[in-house]
DNA sequence: TACTATTTTTAGATTTGTCTAAATTTAATA
DNA sequence: TATTAAATTTAGACAAATCTAAAAATAGTA
């Protein structure tokens, strides 16, 4: 119907992972500080948004995404993250550059584009920080993820992801080879703050609560 | 010294095109045209540029580029002309389905992306279209094309580029395999239209002077 | 319940880039 | 040279996205 602009864009994409990922509902003010802007311009876009029927809202009551909003916020996600896997495993870089050039990339319009790199990617299912790639309908998989601080001592774990998406904290996290895919065996778990010490091939470190509650596991299962 | 906005990066990069490839001098209609807006719109950007010092405008006496102005201009063709490369070499794109894409990723601002995207691409010095890449610091090869038009029967000649950009021209070049890298020998010139009978590979066709005169061409010579 | 604090919305402005219509300047020609 | 034609600039307005400050609504608490 309408052709979002790349603002529009942006705002679905946020109050798609609020109402997702988040546990509060999604509030102006929630969109505000994600976007870094300020409540009056939130209820600005609410309306516009609403009026392009991406969302339901009613004052003083709240966002609700709709299907299309949805689908567009999806679309935004999965350019975001085929970007990513490109810059990362085509250009090289580091997981922990590559959020801010996507976000730019993303918003490049072109359906065609996407599909030939989804297609020159080897269509991928997660992007580099483990998080799942929708496809063109908007599917993913959803492999239910939890934290590697819920994990148990003398259990051995498969990291899929994170829920920390900072530069500094992927960057913490690169300089121990914390990455998706990599095997974790819980070596002790300590009483009194929770840290952990965990085995990573021959490497043993110790991981604080704030670390372990942010890094995404899945059990370890030695076939497949 | 300031971060120019995709709408500056354009006016930018017509107003450099307009002052190098064009013969007429640049003034506001000419660029109003080019960018298909009119041409109060075009006097108010120029004040901005101006202000900026990427050109020197004075009223009513049209407007040449400073080496600032050029320095822009010339990073966002390079930007261009390596997403085109990108986009053929790699996604497979055909020569004539690019521009409006590059168009879109020219403005995707990471200086890292691009030396890198460079690097991956191995270093083209030249796009699709037979038009030279600036390296980083603007330089870019200039070999002395001239047209097919200018051209003489009984030689050969190796296509080197287009002036028409259009995709419709584009297109009619691809279904005959007329593309840069390509050898022609000139077999006749009709006195009547000035048009020609050309021979490639084994393929022999009719080409009007429409047509050759948009087709840039250097001298064939065996080696190198 | 009444009052205070918090959240949200409105009002009014600003910036960027655009437009149309009118005024001005330069160029062309009788 | 005077006058018309063409090109250019100015004036005033608009849409998108933002902001600050003030007003209104909701939530929390004595």
């Amino acid at each position: 119907m309408y052709q979002p602009t790349a603002t529009e864009e942006n705002y679905l994409k946020t109050i798609y992972h609020l109402s997702n990922t988040g546990i509060k509902s999604v509030n102006t003010s929630s969109i505000a500080t994600s976007m870094e802007t300020t409540a009056a311009s939130v209820t600005d876009m609410l309306r516009k948004l609403s009026d392009k029927e991406w969302i339901n809202y009613e004052k003083y009551k709240g966002v609700k995404i709709t299907r299309k909003g949805e689908k567009v916020a999806l679309g935004i996600i999965r350019k975001h993250r085929l970007w990513e896997v490109f810059l990362t495993n085509i250009l090289e870089f580091e997981w922990d550059e590559v959020h801010h050039m996507a976000e730019e990339l993303e918003h490049v319009s072109s359906e065609e584009l996407i599909k030939r790199l989804d297609t020159f990617l080897g269509h991928p299912k997660f992007d580099p920080h483990g998080d799942p790639i929708p496809d063109q309908t908007g599917k993913m998989e959803s492999h239910d993820k939890f934290s590697l601080s819920s994990g148990e001592a003398g259990e051995k774990y498969i990291i899929t992801g994170v829920t920390d998406h900072s530069t500094l904290f992927l960057k913490h996290l690169r300089k121990y080879g914390l990455l998706p895919g990599v095997t974790v065996s819980i070596a002790e778990i300590m009483d009194y703050d929770k840290s952990m010490l965990v085995k990573v091939n021959k490497d043993k470190f110790h991981l604080s609560l704030e670390v372990s509650k942010n890094i995404l596991i899945k059990k370890y299962v030695s076939a497949k």
